[in-house]
DNA sequence: TCCGGAAATTAGACAAAGTCCAGATTGCTG
DNA sequence: CAGCAATCTGGACTTTGTCTAATTTCCGGA
């Protein structure tokens, strides 16, 4: 699958999103790259030509997106936040010196033993991270 | 065991943090609650009276006790840092709409299936956050 | 007790991430 | 083409956290 800017389109209208050219661009950036990326590279990568999409905008976008279900919120970096265009329930490395971030395939990690919530509770995700570290 | 500001001194002291005034009253604030706290809340503890403790001295005590070992970092908000005066291995429960935080002890939770670490990397903690949410 | 230096604290300027708003643009639809 | 809703924009603003230079506190030795 070749994420082209015509398929983002589709993707979007596949989630509800009116596909305007700056939500294009952004998908784009985030799906071509298949990376974690924070509000700022976004703005950085769409803007590399010359100056087209607003900060406001891409801020309104990738919250857009994450209502939508487009993109998750890894929230690693106590400075910023990452969005992360697998959707699919994986976990994630974060390398503490670099701020680099991986994936973790869900499909082998078992958790068990979580205590039971209260009635009127729902979970809404579980996030793993393992915080790693270069060996001294 | 009563967390009285005379016995913060001796904790202090046993972690090799020279246990001063405005020291004491940061870790008393946190340590007699027992709560997660940001550095905002511990600000306006510390302040209720007359007004005690420089922002820059809040941040600076909350960095060398997280250096120390002394606290724990919390990072579930994209907003703010929640400093957890519980060492232990624990994990946590946070309830996305009020933003309240709690712990799971780590005892009865068992993790499966991660992926070996390449051979220059350390884990340095594994945080798993439930985010829950109240039903509709 | 007084002195000097090291450690700690302070106010306030600054930086970075993110929010908000009022006005301008865009793209329908009739 | 007019009217209208949705979208986008620049820029002011807020919040969390950092930095720095100057002051205060603490303590050991003469």
């Amino acid at each position: 699958m070749h994420y082209t800017r015509d398929n983002m389109a589709g993707l979007l209208r596949g989630h509800d999103i009116n596909p305007t050219h700056q939500r294009i661009e952004i998908a784009h950036a985030l799906f071509s790259r298949q990376e974690h990326l924070s509000a700022d590279q976004v703005m950085a990568i769409v803007n590399t030509r010359h100056s087209e999409t607003s900060k406001a905008t891409v801020y309104n976008t990738l919250k857009l997106f994450l209502e939508k279900g487009l993109v998750r919120e890894v929230i690693v970096d106590p400075s910023k936040v990452f969005f992360d265009p697998n959707t699919t329930p994986h976990h994630h490395i974060y390398e503490v010196d670099s701020g680099k971030l991986s994936d973790i395939d869900a499909e082998h990690v078992h958790i068990s033993g979580l205590p039971p919530l209260p009635d009127n509770m729902v979970t809404e995700g579980i996030d793993l991270i393992v915080r790693v570290r270069r060996k001294a």
